[in-house]
DNA sequence: TTGCTCCTCACGTCACGTGAGGTGGC
DNA sequence: TTGCTCCTCACGTCACGTGAGGTGGC
């Protein structure tokens, strides 16, 4: 996992190698996303090799994220980042005049989502806490054990 | 998602369908995950029937804790829940007379699995902490552009 | 020229989903 | 007898993994 500044600093756009190398995936999976149309590289070359730009490295982390931590699959995943696009929607609405309240109603579709997302959040925080809580216990109990096993028969 | 109190309690052998219900998962996914030998009933009907005692769907409660909080794959989560056992099979190894080295050493293997699993837990509780705090954020940023809207022009 | 990375098929895999056809207990 | 749930094949699906065979720039 790479840190966004880092990221935002090179402003370099990436073959498919590096930019996987920096997802944490492999080739296979930027070409899959980019079959699928969840995540198309802003650029080609001649030879008709994908580059990334970093804004495609950034919403690639963002699929990650979905994906890693929620468990979310693909197609919920392509619903969330289109969402996230709001403001970059909502520009070219108002450049388009689009009226009021169609750009509120983008807006308040947008944050709805985002509740939700941040609802999953919490719950998966919580489940994520008092599972290790568990596990913390079962470590203690492990060690109460084994001092119990020393006491008995001490090592040699 | 079944609290462990209402479990225990149930002391009842469940058919494979209430079993799964109560996992949050389908009958075929039980039946897969016996093929597996992940996690096989601990008893039939004589007609054939899965008959899934509370250990087992405790069992199964680990199970998908694992696979859907830290991603774990199923091989994975096999080495996960057979050091689970560990007390059990410390309890069979003394019954045995096995030397005290042997059982120190089923011990502390146990204790290492089990400190790896808390390290991947709390590494994940703060990729999720951080992920929910970048989307505060973005609900506040959606939230101050939805006034700037109204304010720019009032709703009717 | 030699590596290295890239490309497009295309078949394999993991963890199930989904009928197809049939059996068994209230 | 009628539902309901269970059973075992067996093919389909999702998200890739893994070569197969070939191209392109330092």
């Amino acid at each position: 996992v790479v840190s966004r500044s880092s990221l935002a600093a090179s402003g370099r756009a990436l073959r498919i190698g590096e930019a996987a190398r920096a997802l944490g995936v492999t080739p296979r999976t930027l070409r899959y996303w980019d079959e699928l149309g969840l995540l198309a590289p802003s650029g080609h070359t001649e030879g008709g090799e994908r580059l990334y730009a970093p804004s495609d490295v950034e919403r690639g982390a963002r699929i990650r994220e979905l994906q890693e931590l929620l468990g979310f699959s693909l197609s919920q995943i392509g619903a969330v980042v289109q969402s996230d696009d709001v403001l970059e929607r909502l520009r070219r609405a108002r450049a388009e005049g689009a009226p009021a309240a169609a750009q509120r109603r983008l807006l308040t579709e947008a944050i709805e989502a985002n509740d939700e997302l941040l609802a999953r959040l919490d719950d998966t925080l919580g489940r994520v806490a008092a599972f290790r809580d568990e596990r913390r216990a079962k470590r203690d109990r492990l060690r109460a054990r084994l001092r119990a096993l020393a006491a008995e028969a001490p090592e040699p």
